[in-house]
DNA sequence: TCAATACTTCGAATAAAGTCGAAATAACAC
DNA sequence: GTGTTATTTCGACTTTATTCGAAGTATTGA
């Protein structure tokens, strides 16, 4: 923990963040807006794509967006998500290792402490 | 991120992966083992360390076995759970992000492919 | 053998998530 | 203004998860 580059968030967001990828349709549509890189997707292209009716996505577009792994703009009269899963993906892997070993009676060198 | 060895899980089983973590409750014990290092702990122990009944412990441990995050051995007549969580946490990360920007206008150079 | 320990399984209660369609809102075209 | 498109909110329902204690299964030690 030399740089403060990888921050870990607090177990109750990392928790909501982990909880918002463990839906099969969840996932499937941020992999899609991954995909999808930087620009996005619209609600409506998220639904052609995934067969998800409308009110549903939206729902799921909200948790997504609270774990803070979506971005969602209004343009005109779509909506826009665009996913921010790479650093947040970074960080919740970090919340879940940068103890590792911590209580470990020897130092392990396999896995590479931030 | 060496040689191909990064396999991506089956989207059912990433989502069950990310469900598993997806509870405060287990994303501690979780987090106990992780601290605990490959030596793990027993049910028991973790029972202390987190305050959770026993009955519910062997219920979310067998979730996090199932979704390949954690593994059980028998000893005597403990339950020894130890992470696996880091290889597992590694190969969730690439399956979220393997296929970045792949559908974007753009090639993007931020995000490394694997 | 009997009793104690360490979990696991079972069953049932409560809580939370997921899903849908219909009505509501908002932006645009005319 | 009216009508169309895109999304959101609402209300109700179904499904799934969480949680517990009591009873059951191994394992060990006396």
């Amino acid at each position: 923990m030399k740089h403060e580059s990888q921050k870990t968030p607090p177990l109750t967001l990392a928790a909501a963040s982990f909880a918002a990828l463990g839906s099969e349709q969840r996932l499937s549509v941020l992999r899609a807006l991954v995909r999808a890189g930087p620009e996005g997707l619209s609600i409506g292209a998220l639904g052609d794509r995934t067969g998800v009716t409308g009110s549903t996505l939206t729902h799921h577009l909200k948790l997504l967006a609270a774990a803070g792994l979506v971005k969602q703009t209004r343009q005109g009269r779509s909506t826009i998500c665009a996913a921010v899963a790479y650093e947040e993906i970074q960080a919740l892997a970090h919340f879940l290792l940068t103890e590792c070993c911590a209580d470990a009676p020897a130092p392990c060198k396999e896995h590479p402490h931030g």
